[in-house]
This record gives structure tokens, sequence and C-alpha cells, in this order.
DNA sequence: CTGTTAGCGCGTTCAG
DNA sequence: CTGAACGCGCTAACAG
């Protein structure tokens, strides 16, 4: 049943199992004819030599990292892969970098079944999931050590996360501080299907700057919904025809904060001289678009996640835990001080 | 001096290797002591087993496909990764994908050797690199079937690449019946580190643009220099300080599009009014930062790429040569007709 | 130049 | 419940 091996080649061709290998590694000592003979044989049987076999006699150790995510390309995951990237070059380990993505939130715990399974990897970057405790336990009993890039730390020292409390607050603070009052939140529904608690965390500390600054909450200025541009732009829509529209905006994230951009614009409102807007992250979009937005330092979180993750693996004596840098607010162009005459919406 | 093997293991925890695989392996069929003597030798050496016995020994055959390339996070890399990334979990396969980067042009070879030499891959995708003979057949030797995203294919089958000459032609014919006389073309120098000749591919689509317009070449309106927005920046400062600076620009990559922009605007002048831009890739930013573009399906790029790869992993007998489709003019807002009236620089 | 044989480290029988 | 022996597919060392 199983795939041609050496000895079926060896066979075929009326040689021996080393001549076969010699031909296989090049090795020069065999004649012109018998490689021949060897060569067709391997043609004919279809034969592809196993990577496994050969690693095993040889002795060679190749390790490998695995990161997961949900997504590989939205920008705030191309920021911490650059990150993760650069650490992985930065010591030059012999690491080979392999990339799972979470098709489906369902198929998790099986995709990481199989990881552990196969035991296809020495190591584990978990970026933006819930890991379950059955789940941790898996990994552990496993003996693959893993770091979690995540937005929820419990003080475990292998998990890495900005405060998205403060980060919320950071936002919403800045608005108020311009003098606006009828300030929107606009994010994703949660909790969403990965479990990940983003958006409500930011929302808190959104609710939390309000209350400090003795503002009654009002609930139509939530706006909750997918993630994505599009999303953010049908919930500004519905924001602006709000009978007193908001005169910011905090959206969560910074491709949401371009999608209100849009639909403020498509109403031909400006921004920001009739509606402020911020986001979260700071991607590198945002520089180009002139966004307001509050840090979070993605590139620099997904390198001390890797950097750890191979303490993790070198010398797992002393890991030392990592915090990251403050999160910071970037004003660029899209926030300016609340102005009476604006809100004729 | 190797590791310790279950062997070892046994031996000082005074059991049979079959005890110590039973207790790696979750068999519940082990006595709570012998489980905590094992446990404990365990710790003890520090042992952990090794993936590729176990491999071997189960018969599991994990196969990876590699993808190698210059940088993963540009966008137009980003872009490619998305349709690659697309294409293996559409057919879901249990590939795994390795992610490796070129960090020198220098260590190219050497890296190849090593993927081929530690047979680590059972299927190259390589993205961006001119790889030369002596290292494709290496690759043919070696029985890894590879495919090539390139810039420039000579007729093979297993190589997909737009028609950058074309391309170049494309944007600059926009602009010239857009009225400019006065064109630029802001580019890489080349050939670049990689020997990858986009730059010298679109320059030629350029020329020969110009000709069929019967506009004299002008060496002033050729600016060469690394790839990147800054650079962009500083090249196209330097043709606005002409004594007669270019009514509009070709920029080779959308991402120097937005450096020359940046640099218009900084020198007080307006994009489309004072100066046209027109890019070339069209990433995703270009659509937030309406920049007219050259739309080269990169994704699909990388999708194909991809789906062709994994025609030949599975049925190597009959792979299907693919072509992209053809290159499309996006206009969006950074380039329009010229007007006489501009030109004061 | 070539056939034979002994491991590589682990899982899994198969007897105890 | 546990120890011993075999085999996974290949390489390398050793005789021819």
């Amino acid at each position: 049943m199983g795939n041609p091996t050496i000895y079926d080649v060896a066979r075929t061709a009326g040689v021996g199992v080393g001549t076969v290998s010699r031909v296989l590694n090049n090795s020069t000592r065999v004649s012109p004819e018998t490689q021949e003979k060897v060569m067709s044989a391997i043609w004919a049987l279809g034969y592809r030599r196993s990577k496994v076999a050969r690693q095993l006699s040889t002795g060679i150790q190749h390790r490998n990292i695995g990161a997961i995510m949900p997504y590989i390309t939205p920008p705030s995951f191309v920021e911490r892969l650059r990150g993760i990237q650069m650490a992985l070059s930065h010591q030059d380990n012999d690491f080979n970098l392999i990339l799972y993505t979470v098709s489906e939130p369902d198929r998790q715990r099986e995709q990481l079944l199989t990881i552990i399974d196969q035991s296809t990897v020495d190591g584990l970057l978990i970026t933006a999931l819930n890991i379950s405790d059955e789940e941790r336990s898996l990994l552990t009993q496993a003996g693959i050590p893993f770091v979690l890039l995540s937005d929820e730390c419990n003080g475990e020292n292998n998990c890495i996360s900005p405060d998205n409390i403060q980060g919320g607050a950071l936002a919403t603070q800045h608005l108020l501080q311009l003098g606006h009052r009828r300030v929107a939140y606009v994010g994703d529904a949660f909790p969403n299907n990965y479990g990940i608690p983003t958006s409500e965390l930011r929302y808190q500390g959104y609710l939390s700057a309000l209350e400090s600054y003795g503002i009654a909450f009002n609930s139509n200025y939530v706006a909750l919904g997918v993630h994505g541009e599009e999303a953010a732009y049908t919930l500004t829509q519905a924001l602006l025809n709000l009978p007193e529209p908001p005169t910011a905006i905090f959206a969560m994230s910074d491709i949401q904060a371009v999608g209100c951009i849009q639909a403020i614009r498509a109403a031909g409102l400006r921004v920001p001289e009739d509606i402020s807007v911020i986001g979260f992250d700071d991607v590198q979009l945002s520089r180009y678009v002139g966004l307001t937005t509050i840090r979070q330092h993605l590139e620099q979180s997904g390198y001390m996640g890797m950097q750890t993750l191979l303490e993790m693996l070198n010398t797992p004596d002393q890991v030392l835990p990592r915090q990251l840098p403050p999160l910071e607010l970037i004003v660029r162009g899209t926030t300016q001080p609340f102005n009476p005459v604006q809100g004729a919406g």
C-alpha cells in the first residue's frame, strides 16, 4: 500500500540499497550505467524518498516553530508577523517558521490537535486566539512550549498583551478633552467568533472615560457589528442618521476608522471639521491616511512573543516575562476640538 | 553527546522503553506509581521526544510546502501571500506552509542548499527571486518541484508573471493620452540586489510608450534609487527642482507613488491639479489613497502559483500552464488631463 | 565501484 | 500491567 521505498527501487533496478542511496545523494562513486538503471527505476516507480527516514538517519534536526492565527493578511497581523520574522532572523537560529491559519473558529481545536499529534512543531506562537484550559494542558502535556499574543493576560508570563481597557480610555479621553460630548463607539460585536474580547475591553475603556468625565452613557452611540471596513461604513451611516448624531467617533481599529471616515465623507461631511475620528492600532496604513489613533506596538509585540518563545526553547530555565511599552496616543489629522457650529447633522 | 532518548529515560526510571512510550502517549494502562517514576525521570533528564523518530514510526507523513521570498510584509508580498494561503486552504490539503525570507541576497544560495539538504519541503514556491541555472538543477535533482512567481518568464510552464513591459507602457500611455508631455519615471535602480528586473522592464515599457507617441526621451526625467517610499520622496524632490519639472510621474510601484505624492504636497503643489501621479501594482493601500495605478492581480498570482505547485505534487502527470489575467488600468484620483497653466513649477 | 548490515529513536506488537 | 523485540525508510561504514 505505502509508497515505494529504496528497497523497491533497488529490486527493480537489480542493485543494492546502498547503491540507490548513493545515486540519491550524488555520490560520484557510481558507474554511469548503474546510475542510469537506478534513475529509470526511480522514475518508473514514481519513487520519492522519505523526509523523515532521511532525517532520522542523518541525525539532522531541523526545528520548526509554528505561528497560528486567524488570518495573516490584515494589517494588524502583518505588523505582528514582521516582528515575529525579525526576532527569528535576528538570532540566526535555524528554525523554520510554519504558518497556520485557523480557517474557521470551529476547527481551532482540531487544528491544534493535529499539530500536537503530528508533532510538527517544537514551539508555538499563538496569536489572537482564545485557548481553552484543555488546549493549554494538551500543549503542555505534549511538551510544546507556547506563548500567547493575546488581548488579555491573566498574569501568565508566557503571554503578551496591551492594556486594551486603558487604550480605550485613552482614545476616548482624547476626544473628550477636545470638548466632544457626543462620542460614539464603533466596534466588533462581542464576543466574536474566536472568543477574543478586544472590542469588549476597549469598550470598557470607552465607558470608564465617559464616566470619569461625568458624561451620561447613550446606548445609541454604541455601534457594534462584524469586523471590517464595510461594516464600519454601514454602522456609521446609521450613526449619522440619528436625531443627534455624534460629533466624534472612537473606532476600535484603524481599518474600521477608515470605514467610518468614508461613510462620513459619503454623507457630504468632513473629517475632522464636522466629525472627529480616532482609531486604534496604528497600522502602517494609518500613517498614509493621516489617522489619529492609539499605537499599540504590534510589531514589537510580535518580536517579543517570538523572542520569549525562543528563550523557552533554548534556555527553558529562565524566561524573563516581557512587557510591552505603554500605549501611545498618536495625533494626526482626523481629530480636532469640538466646534459648537457642528452637529447640524 | 546527543539528547537523551527513551532508553535513557527507561534506564533511569528502572523500567522498559515500552512503558515510557506508554506514558508519553497517555496510554491509561500504566500504574500511577510507575507513571510517576517515568515522569520524574523525563523531567530529570530534560528529555524531549524526537519528532522524526515518532513520525517515521507512526508512518504519519506531514507534507510541507515552502514559500521563499525576499520579504513578507511589504504590501505587494502580503497580497501574494493571501493568494497563496487561499489556494492552500481551498483544497484542504494537509500541507504545512513554511515561510522563508532571504535575509540577504548573498545568502540565497546557502538557504536553498539548506532547504534541499535538510529535505524540509516537498515543494517550493519561489517569489520575486532570481534563480540561477545551477539552483534550478539542484532543486530538480533533489526531486523538489517548484514554481516561480517571477517578473519575467521564458516560456517555462512552472513560472507565472505579469507582462511588465506592457504594464509600463500602459501606465505611460495613460499619462500621454491625458496630454502630458513631460513625463517622469521613478523606479528602482537596476539591476537590484536580488537580480529582479522589474524596474527595468517597466522602464522599457515607459520608453516604448514615449517612442510610440513620438516624444523625445529626456534622461533628466528618469529617477532611479533604492526601493521604498523614502527614496521616492527624495527622488521626486530633485525632479521638482528641475528647470522644467515633469507634469506627470509614473512610479514603478504604488508605495513609491505614495512617496512621490508626499514630496509633491510637501513642495506646496497639488496632486493631480499640478502634477499627475500613477503607480503600479494596485495594492490595498492604493484604494484608500485613491491612487491611479496598474492592477497586476497580485493575489491571484499567488493563488495560481500555489495551485500549480499543488498540482505538481498531487498529479505530476499533467500540470496545466496558467496565465494571469491582463494588466488593467485603474483610474482613481491622482491623474488628470494636462493643464497648460501648470508647469509654473 | 557495489552489496550487506547496523543503527537513527520511537511505537507497537507479543509474550509474560 | 510491563519488558523485549521488530520495523518504519534511509544513511553510512564495512567488506568485498
